[in-house]
RNA sequence: GCCGAGGUGGUGGAAUUGGUAGACACGAGGGACUUAAAAUCCCUUGGAGAUAAAACUCUGUGCGGGUUCGAGUCCCGCCCUCGGCACCA
């Protein structure tokens, strides 16, 4: 027998593919079709990362069975290779960053077929390659022309570092993403793309799609919508004269319901209202200081947890209230945020933590307008019991002639409080407690709810029918009473420990009075339209994408700045703006892009009026060429379009795409929105790009922490493959752990695959065909096999399949198996372990391709076992296991069991109470 | 603080979604082969108890309650770990 040389098998048949073009996408194909895609990487400098082999290899997977099953597969592969690494490199050793990324891609390719995947590599791209950034630049000017691309100045973060402004999405944790350098709020010029416009689609075609919940449920918290109102608040000053014109400070809240409660306004330092009134405000110039520091704090000191609100008052402002034209104080304060809402809020403390907590600092009134709906009297307890409600800040009032305790909490601490009553209670003593109307008793060990008739009586046995009159049980009349005791002036005495923002009834609020939530907002809504004084709104955190880069290495952005026309798209037919040649590659000092001083390049005339004009300097983030590859897989070389709509038509959507969770509210989400554009102007056929999308879990460093270069825990794929082989690495990655969930690196684990691999080595080499039959122990183990593993790949309960695999050779190796079973088994392992089962199935013979062949489907007979080992449980405890043949009826089971000894033995002559028998499970008799 | 995922042997992890907890693999211990080691093969392996040996008994899925004939799985209350978001009115 041959040595498993990993190292002569895998090259050879790689080569073998390679030239026989097998998994060659054909376009158009009579075949149904179906597309796999992975992210395409990063060619970085340090080469493929472990974690890449996980998506990819579970996709190949899939790619190569759905081949098998009779499909005309898409599995392509590209670079995503603009970049700042490239770049830093460039600046650093002045080689352009093409020859250090043509150098990465070379490496990756070779790594990446060294691993056996099924790519078709005839449709490679690459984002950098003009010919594909020609696209990228034409998708920019069809959004530019719909006006979905405007420049505007804002307050972009910028990073002090790298010197480039950022996304958003791009800092963490008040830091570059990239460098983890100090960024900080400046004023810019900025392309952005109004994806806001396509928030509400966004959101709803989520529908429409079969991603993994998390994942929808990610998109949905990220886009962010609210349903609230528009208020208008007039501003008045103190030097107005009668009759002028008094100022509109509209808001935006969420909670119209409260408009009631609010007892001061607040502005963000930005807001316009601060120098429109910069001569009617008596401090301005402390104000002035108070906005001027604002500005200055750098992103991480904005998103301090820990920060204490601060602010100042605007004097000589009152805004007014339209509800009841109550006039309240005017602030500016730095937790109100210019890019949300309207940059205005009106302060309900009552009602809302932050203004709680400013309302608290600057000695604001605290107005109470919504009571919460469980709230009750609770009598004979220890006082020890305050303590515990100041813990759950709940708030109360005792009430020392009756020696009754008033509390008022949130239903969510309706369990808190009864379970806190029960532990402070005394043995002998019982505690009533109203909530909602309904009265309970609580004893130490017991909770009674009086409006349930039996508890009613139990109570009343326990405790006696004085204490608990029969009106109690009457729910009606107790609601109605306990309704006024809402009311009730005792309540005003309560200091409210928090804010509270859940549902209750409407107090102080005049008609709202008596109403909860729902019906509040809607009767204050109605009136504000009636009154001209505001309307129902949505608002999203979803913000339009900075779309601007100052660096080299992206997509020119295909624009001319003309001096009298403005900003001119560059013609189609010039298209692509390709980037110029150029020695360096640092942004300029004023924090321009590189490409400001190439100077041949900027000047160009204007493509309307033949002005001497500049082109934009500013390149596109990487995101832009991630955002469409997949439609340009489908027809990768075409110079016409950026692909033929026929083979768009065939092709697209995606029907399965995997990527990393990190994905999910950025890369997804601007890809679904270029899809969305491109199909309203009718470049692609379908709304929703990708159909499935699921996620792989983080591979970790030996040690269970995320691998890094500083931490040294860095595994290579290139010394895997050289130790152990591209089959044991893929196999590892598949086995080492649910495929959603981080896992760590574990040498020790591929050693075993390794070994696994050895066994199936050596029985491909000592089949035994004496071993016949159909009712073999083993033809049937192999078709149970052949129907899990066709079911688990598509769940991706990868790691049980490579069990059940063991499973199976485990029991070939103790039994000797037959060629017939073997070759079923190859077949259905070949996905996973493509180039040993390739040598083994040549070496049965066989001319072609093992991938040529199609799936095994399992036979259902051998599937069903005739006759089944079943426990047989006495009391919940097994103590006895039985055959039994399929189909046997229930009292030809009982019989049988209470016939076996071990079941006797246990039951003595104890009456059988219950005798449960779960068909195909479980017997228990209860004794 | 909010959202999400999770907590099962010495380790990675199984468990048909309420039905024999610990599949499969790693590690460890013992044995066979060998002059020896590696490789390979065989046995043992959650914990505790019992026995000459076996059958056997008890206990056990982060903690405390509950529902059920039966709970790792469902309900209520808590604790911890990881990931994401973070003044979004």
């Amino acid at each position: 027998m041959k040595e498993y040389k990993p190292k002569e098998i895998e090259p050879k048949w790689q080569k073998y593919w390679e030239d026989k073009e097998l998994y060659k996408a054909d376009d158009l194909s009579p075949k149904p079709k179906y597309y796999y895609l992975i992210e395409f990487p990063y060619p970085s400098a340090e080469g493929l990362h472990v974690g890449h082999p996980r998506s990819y290899t579970a996709l190949d997977i899939l790619a190569r069975k759905k081949r098998m099953q009779g499909f005309n597969v898409l599995y392509p592969i590209g670079w995503d290779a603009f970049g700042l690494p490239a770049e830093n490199y460039a600046i650093k050793t002045g080689t352009h960053p093409r020859v250090k990324t043509e150098e990465n891609v070379q490496n990756f390719k070779r790594q990446l077929k060294a691993l056996g995947y099924s790519f078709d590599w005839s449709r490679e791209i690459n984002t950098t390659d003009p010919q594909y950034y020609k696209w990228t630049q034409w998708i920019f000017l069809q959004l530019f022309k719909k006006n979905l691309a405007y420049k505007a100045k804002m307050d972009i973060n910028w990073c002090t570092a790298c010197n480039v402004g950022l996304a958003n999405e791009e800092v963490v944790d008040g830091k570059c993403e990239r460098c983890g350098g100090e960024v900080v709020r400046k004023e810019r010029e900025q392309w952005l793309l109004k994806i806001t416009e396509y928030a509400d689609r966004l959101l709803a075609d989520l529908d429409k799609v079969d991603y993994w919940e998390k994942i929808k449920k990610q998109q949905i918290d990220w886009i962010g919508k609210s349903y609230g109102a528009q208020v208008v608040f007039k501003i008045k000053s103190s030097t107005m004269l009668k009759g002028e014109h008094m100022y509109d400070l509209s808001v935006y809240t969420t909670r119209p319901d409260t408009l009631f409660g609010a007892t001061f306004m607040a502005v963000a330092p930005e807001h316009e209202l601060i120098e429109k009134f910069k001569h009617q405000i008596d401090n301005h110039e402390e104000v002035k200081d108070y906005v001027e520091q604002a500005k200055h704090k750098s992103e991480l000191e904005r998103t301090n947890l820990e920060k204490v609100k601060t602010g100042l008052e605007l004097h000589g402002l009152k805004a007014i209230n339209p509800v009841n034209d109550e006039e309240i104080p005017v602030f500016t304060a730095d937790y109100v945020l210019a890019t949300y809402g309207t940059g205005a809020v009106m302060a309900v403390p009552a009602h809302d933590q932050r203004d709680y907590e400013f309302a608290h600092k600057y000695n604001l009134p605290v107005k109470e307008v919504i009571r919460p709906y469980l709230l009750g009297a609770l009598a004979g307890c220890d006082k020890a019991i305050e303590k515990e409600f100041k813990k759950l800040e709940i708030a109360y009032f005792y009430h020392e002639e009756s020696s009754v305790y008033y509390i008022e909490a949130d239903v969510k601490l309706k369990q808190s409080i009864f379970q806190l009553i029960k532990k402070y209670i005394s043995p002998n003593y019982y505690a009533d407690l109203w909530i909602n109307g309904v009265i309970y008793i609580i004893s130490q060990s017991d909770i009674f709810d009086l409006h349930d008739k039996k508890q009613f009586k139990k109570a009343q046995e326990l405790v006696g029918a004085m204490e608990i009159p029969q009106e109690y049980a009457d729910l009606k009349k107790i609601q109605k009473e306990w309704q006024d005791f809402i009311f009730d002036p005792i309540w005003d005495q309560v200091a409210l420990p928090k804010a509270y923002e859940s549902d209750g009834f409407l107090v102080n609020s005049e008609f709202l009075n008596g109403l909860g939530l729902q019906k509040a907002t809607d009767k204050i809504c109605d009136w504000l339209k009636k009154q001209g004084k505001g309307f129902r709104t949505t608002d999203y955190h979803l913000r339009d994408w900075v779309f601007s880069r100052q660096r080299y290495w992206g997509e020119p952005i295909p624009i001319i700045i003309c001096p009298k026309c403005g900003y001119v798209p560059v013609p189609e037919d010039d298209l692509p703006v390709k980037l110029p040649e150029m020695k360096n590659y640092r942004t300029t000092k004023t924090g321009d892009s590189p490409l400001a001083l190439a100077k041949d390049w900027l000047n160009v005339a204007c493509p309307q009026c033949g002005s001497r004009s500049q082109r934009e300097t500013d390149t596109m983030p990487q995101w832009a060429g991630s955002s469409w590859y997949f439609l340009r897989y489908v027809d990768p070389h075409n110079d016409q379009a950026l692909a033929d709509k026929d083979k768009l038509k065939y092709w697209t959507p995606v029907d399965w795409y995997n990527g990393g969770m990190e994905h999910t509210t950025l890369h997804l989400l601007y890809s679904r929105f270029w899809h969305k554009f491109l199909y309203d102007i009718k470049v692609v056929p379908t709304p929703e790009p990708y159909a499935k999308r699921t996620s792989h879990g983080f591979i970790l460093g030996e040690d269970g922490e995320k691998m890094s270069k500083s931490r040294g825990n860095v595994i290579n794929p290139d010394d895997v493959i050289k130790e152990y082989g591209a089959d044991t690495f893929r196999v590892y990655i598949m086995f080492m752990g649910p495929f959603d969930q981080a896992t760590p690196w574990n040498t020790q684990g591929v050693v075993g695959v390794r070994r696994f691999i050895e066994k199936v080595w050596q029985i491909g080499h000592n089949l035994d065909n004496k071993k016949r039959g159909n009712d073999d122990d083993l033809v049937r183990l192999t078709h149970k096999t052949i129907q899990q593993i066709t079911k688990q790949t598509e769940s991706l309960d990868l790691n049980t399949c490579v069990s059940a695999f063991m499973i199976l050779i485990n029991k070939y190796q103790e039994e000797g198996c037959n060629s017939e079973n073997f070759e079923l088994f190859l077949k259905i392992f070949a996905p996973l372990a493509p180039h040993v089962c390739e040598e083994l199935w040549s070496n049965l013979g066989h001319q072609d391709s093992i991938f040529l062949e199609a799936w095994p489907e399992y036979d259902k007979r051998l599937v069903k076992a005739t006759v089944k080992e079943i426990p047989v449980q006495i009391n919940g405890k097994v103590r006895s296991k039985i055959f039994i043949a399929e189909d046997l009826a229930e009292s030809a089971v009982k019989e049988k069991v209470l016939t076996d000894e071990k079941v006797k033995e246990w039951l003595q002559d104890k009456p059988i109470k219950q005798f449960i028998y779960v068909k195909d499970k479980i017997i228990n008799i209860v004794i």
